[in-house]
Order: structure tokens, then C-alpha cells, then sequence
DNA sequence: ACCCTAATTGGAAGCGCTTCCATTTAAGTT
DNA sequence: AACTTAAATGGAAGCGCTTCCAATTAGGGT
């Protein structure tokens, strides 16, 4: 491998000053130029362009970055880096912001809150601009302290009241409510809910949809129906299991995400249960496993790729103060029936 | 001190300068104490901490960087970022530079020529110290030339013959011999392979493995019994599709990879086949979707994290020469029997 | 022509840090 | 104590760009 860390001293990239000398202008021109600032004649601005050509000018963002104090560059912290749904997110955030050349910084915060502060102290070293944060466990004061400081900050998937226009996501609450409502609508009574960590907040939102559904169908909220798991599919099997061993009846588990139904489709089928009749599932996300289950995953859809890229327009448009498109409308949570969730007899 | 510069005492975050001036020295004491740089007296040391302590010093990266001429940044180049599988790589990368400061520009190459050009240029844009790339479609020429270039280069899942030491991953080729001699150790002999696409190097390189196992066992290469199709579950679906309509007889389907796999299971499903029994089916990567499915997925594990975190372990070795761990070994494929692999009967 | 204003352009001071080089200080050596 | 050498520190020149401000030029009136 080639160790050589400057980039060659003979073949060194031009700089604004080989561009100026060339076009025979000041450097200050050239940036104006560059930047395309207006107040350049038409005359010189050709002059430079040719002279940039000619050297292969690109400009050096890292002194760009020092003398603008500005950074171009976006902090964006998930939970996880390896998921689909997390990577879906940040693939959004980035072909947005990389159409203006503005690119992204992202860590994860693992769920945790000691974590994901240390993973957001870890954005603002490194100069972001604005901050496009995924945090679970955080709590609404830090984040609240958060949005009233220097840096600009937009938070997913998580509502603060005192903020409202930094926050974007789709409520969990009624998405939770929807997925249960959806469970009852089919017939379903005795209604199993397998929850993600209820310290973060999507989970306890999504819980107490499913409550409130209940109660609006007038169907006593049973604790012995519930478990509060991991969003994992290990952790989905075995809630299933606790709830099988209890040997209390249910035909529906409504889960906190599509993880853990899957651990709970996987677990129900190794204990010979035949799906979808014997127990309805339903998932939450609607991300792509959902259609390679057996049987196909109902979901609540969780538009997440929408969400990234609104999130990176937010920046654009407030943080960068291009007007490159209108923030999407807010973002609704949507029923989607496959064939895991069957009609009751 | 100079009086021109404005590193006076404001709500903005302290300068070195200030650092200094608490501590009672000079700058560059205090950048090497911030670099760990020999040659300073443990008491110094300690003035320059706690002054930077009290002011909560944060050394500015991009001031740092352009003096130094360094980036500290390594960029990333994937095929999609949306995907779990780069994801656990990217992640991996992630986690092992970050633990030296170091961070990454991630960008997607989406499968093609010049969009993984453009993403290479991208990232050399941004004064990246390092490259690290998964290009699936790039030419070797292209890539040879990269690695004589200026900038260090790491490539991910493929074999330059001229840079052996620039490249990490596993043997594809093996792996998919593996994958095939696997089916016909379990009595297979009418093997269907449904392959990504054949651009693609690694997949070629799968393909390749494959047809090398039948000729080991003598099994003749039926071309009618080999489709290419994209690395996903609707293109894997719509493939077992068209070898179901040929009516010739095949009691096992090898996949380029675990979501063409997922989809051959999904319409095989649909065709009322009943697995394994049916028909066998191997995926390729041992993605977490594997154990998802039902059957379970047998694969060939692609140790994908691993990959990762060697990747980022050579950049701090030879590009910011950390000598922080050793370059792991080579890695091999490995077969992992699930349930979705029977023995022919 | 002449003056006034607006459009262009140039000059130079930073942005906050690294690092070379010179200087001072400490530590051995005889 | 005088001398040599190494360790520790300070000073200052950039890194390549942005941007304020001053200077110049061009364009319109009259």
C-alpha cells in the first residue's frame, strides 16, 4: 500500500492563487467565482473558469471549511449502523445533501444514553453544521438544552412540545393505536403485545397506541399479555415463549417491530403452530422483511426513507439557506395488510 | 499576543491560543500535548490539561487539518448504503477508526460504472486520507490506476492481482464452490444457480466456484439451469419462475446471494412447494434475514464485519501508521447448514 | 465635460492549527 | 566548574480559502 500521506509535492493540486495568477485576477475574485457570488462581469468570470480548467482546480474544502466557519458537513446519529431501516435513513439524509455537496458524519448511538451523548459530543467536535439525531434513550431535557444551542439540531422519529419544528417523524402513538385497532377490526380479542425497551421512546408510544385501541374498543388492557423485549428477533421468540408458557389464551401478537415478529413467527412455527390461523402477527416498520416472511408480514409502514430526506431538506433549507425544495407535509402512519394478520372465525 | 487576532474570550469555544495563554506557554506546547508528541515535561503536560479542562478546550479539526495537510477522514465507498450488509461493514470501519479519531465519509456507488466513479471522486474531493471501496463495477484498470495514485486505497471483496496487498475480502470463487459442492455432497445433482449480476465481479467470481464444483463431480453444466438476475428477492422470484416453466427437473436452487435466496423461498412458497422437501435452496453471506426465513437459510458466510474492521485496522496501520492491532488473516468461506439444504432422498 | 452612484475588482487580515527552526533549559561527563 | 549533548520550549511562517473594506472603473444623468 502506498504510504505517502501528502499528495504528491510535484503534482500538488493548484491552488486559488495558480487560478488567479492565471486569469490574471485577485484571488478574492476567483472565490467570488467559485462561489458564484454575483458582482463578477461576465468577462472575467470566462477568464477564470478557462484558468480553472486549465489547472484542474478543485477547491480545497478543508480551507474553505476554516475560513467560512462553516464545516459543510452534517452530523447524523442513529441507533445502528448495520440495519436496514438505519441505512435506508442515512442513504436518504446523504443523496440529499451530497446534491449540494454537503456530506455526512454518522455514528451511532446504540440506544443507550450514556452512548448516544457520547456519540453526539463526538458530531460536535468535528464541526458539523447542524445535527440530524436518531436517539432513543436521550431524555426530553437534554435534547430540549440541546435545541437551544449554538448548533442546529433536527431530531427523528421522537416528538419534543417545545420544538416542534426541529422534530420530525410519524407519531408511534397512533401507529401503535392503528396496528391493534387494525387486530380488533379483524375479529381479535385476546390481543398479545410484545413491546421494544419502554425507555425508549418510540416503544412506549407505540404501547400506548396499542392501549389506547384497546380501551376504545372497551377490551380490558391484560398485563399478563404483555412483555417488554429487545427490537430483536431473539428477544421476539422468547417473549413468545413466556406468553405460550403461560397457557393464556391469544390469537393476535402485535409487535413493537418487524424484528421481533419475526422472531415471533419463527418461534410460533418451531413450536408447530400453523400460521396465519392458529395466531395472527403484526409488525411495526414495514421494512423489507416483512415480504420475505411466511406468511407476509401486516405492518405498520414506517416511511423512513421520507423521513430521511425531509430531514435533510430541513437542513438545507434552514441551516444552508438553499431553497431547494419544500419540506415534506408530516408524515402519517399507514396499516399495511399482508397475510400474517387473518380475520378471526 | 497579538491583538489583531481575535482570540479574545467570548461565548465561542476556546482557542488554542487561550489554552496557551491559561497554561502560561506557547501554542506549539500546547499542540503537542494535544498530539501526545514526546518531548514535553510531565509538569507542562499538566498545566496545559488543566487549563484545557477549565476552558473545555475542543481542538478545532479543520483548522487542524488544513495546517496539517491531514483529513483525518477515510472515505467509504458501498454499493447501497440501505442495505444491512453494508451497513454491518460500514459500521465496522466505523467503530475501529473512530477509537483513533479518525471518521468517515460513507457514499454509494449503486452497482454502476460511473456512479462509483463519481463517488470515488467525491470522496477524493473531500481530502480523504484514505479510500476504502467496495466497487463492484469498476474495471481492474481503473482500480490499478487508482491504487498508483496518491491516495492509499483499500479495496473490499475483489482480487487485484497487481495490488494483492490493497485488497480484503474473502475468495468468492471458493465460496461458491463450496455453496454447490455442499448440495451435491447432499445428493444433488440437478442444481439450478441463480447468479447476481454477472458485471459484478463477485458474483461472476460465485458463478465461477459454482461450475467448477459440478465439473469436480462430474455433473455436466446445464446452461438452461443458470439464470442471472439482480441481487434482490424479486428478481431472485421472478427467476425461479421461469425455471419452474421450463419443466426441467431441478431438486435444489444456489443463489448469488441470501436475498435472491429469500425470494426463490417467497415464490416456491407461493407455487405450493413444500421446503425443503421440495426443493433445497443456499444462499450466499449469511445475512441475519438467513435465520429469518422458514427453513432456515444455509449460506455461505461472509464474514462482512470482519472485513470491515480489517479494512479500517490497515488504514490506521499504514496510512496514520497507529500500530494499533495486526492485519487479521486472510479470511475463507465458510459453509453454514441450516435447514433449507436437504439431503436428496 | 463633470459629478454621483453603482458595479467590479484588489488587498490583506484573518480562520485555528501544525511544524520547522532557533533558543533556552536541564542533565550528564570529565 | 566548564563543557557537551539532549530535552523542552517559544516564535513565527504558513496551510488555502473567505470576506471586509477600500480602491478603481463604468454608467448615467445633467
Amino acid at each position: 500500500m502506498n504510504k505517502k500521506l501528502n499528495h504528491g509535492s510535484d503534482s500538488k493540486a493548484a491552488t486559488i492563487y495558480q487560478v488567479a495568477k492565471l486569469a490574471g485576477c485577485a484571488v478574492s475574485t476567483v472565490s467570488r467565482v467559485v462561489n458564484k457570488h454575483q458582482n463578477v462581469s461576465s468577462k472575467t468570470k470566462e477568464k477564470v473558469h478557462s484558468a480553472m480548467a486549465q489547472l484542474n482546480y478543485r477547491p480545497n474544502t478543508v480551507a474553505s471549511s476554516l475560513a467560512s466557519q462553516r464545516s459543510n458537513c452534517v452530523g447524523v446519529l442513529v441507533s445502528e449502523l448495520a440495519s436496514e431501516f438505519f441505512g435506508t435513513f442515512t442513504g436518504a439524509v446523504e443523496s440529499v445533501l451530497r446534491e449540494h455537496n454537503k456530506h455526512i458524519i454518522v455514528t451511532a448511538g446504540h440506544g443507550d444514553a450514556a452512548s448516544e451523548k457520547e456519540g453526539i459530543n463526538f458530531l460536535i467536535d468535528r464541526n458539523c453544521d447542524a445535527l440530524i439525531l436518531h436517539v432513543e434513550a436521550l431524555s426530553d431535557e437534554y435534547l430540549n438544552e440541546l435545541c437551544q444551542g449554538d448548533i442546529p439540531i433536527v431530531i427523528v422519529n421522537r416528538e419534543l412540545s417545545d420544538f416542534p419544528n426541529n422534530c420530525i417523524g410519524i407519531d408511534n402513538e397512533l401507529g401503535g393505536f392503528k396496528a391493534t385497532s387494525k387486530a380488533i377490526e379483524f375479529g381479535h380479542c385476546d390481543i398479545a403485545y410484545i413491546s421494544g425497551p419502554l425507555k425508549k421512546h418510540d416503544a412506549h408510544a407505540r404501547w400506548d397506541g396499542h392501549r389506547r385501541a384497546l380501551a376504545q374498543a372497551s377490551i380490558a388492557y391484560d398485563p399478563a399479555l404483555f412483555i417488554e423485549a429487545e427490537f430483536s428477533q431473539e428477544s421476539g421468540a422468547k417473549a413468545l415463549l413466556e406468553l405460550l408458557a403461560q397457557k393464556k389464551p391469544f390469537s393476535c401478537v402485535v409487535c413493537g417491530n418487524d424484528e421481533i415478529a419475526c422472531g415471533v413467527m419463527s418461534a410460533a412455527r418451531d413450536a408447530k403452530m400453523h400460521l396465519p390461523n392458529a395466531l395472527s402477527i403484526v409488525g411495526f416498520d414495514n421494512s423489507n422483511v416483512a415480504s420475505y416472511t411466511y406468511p407476509k408480514l401486516s405492518s405498520v409502514d414506517y416511511p423512513i426513507a421520507q423521513i430521511g430526506k425531509a430531514a435533510g431538506l430541513l437542513v438545507l433549507k434552514y441551516v444552508y439557506v438553499i431553497e431547494a425544495a419544500t419540506v415534506a407535509a408530516p408524515f402519517s402512519p399507514t396499516f399495511i395488510n399482508r397475510a400474517s394478520l387473518q380475520r378471526k372465525l
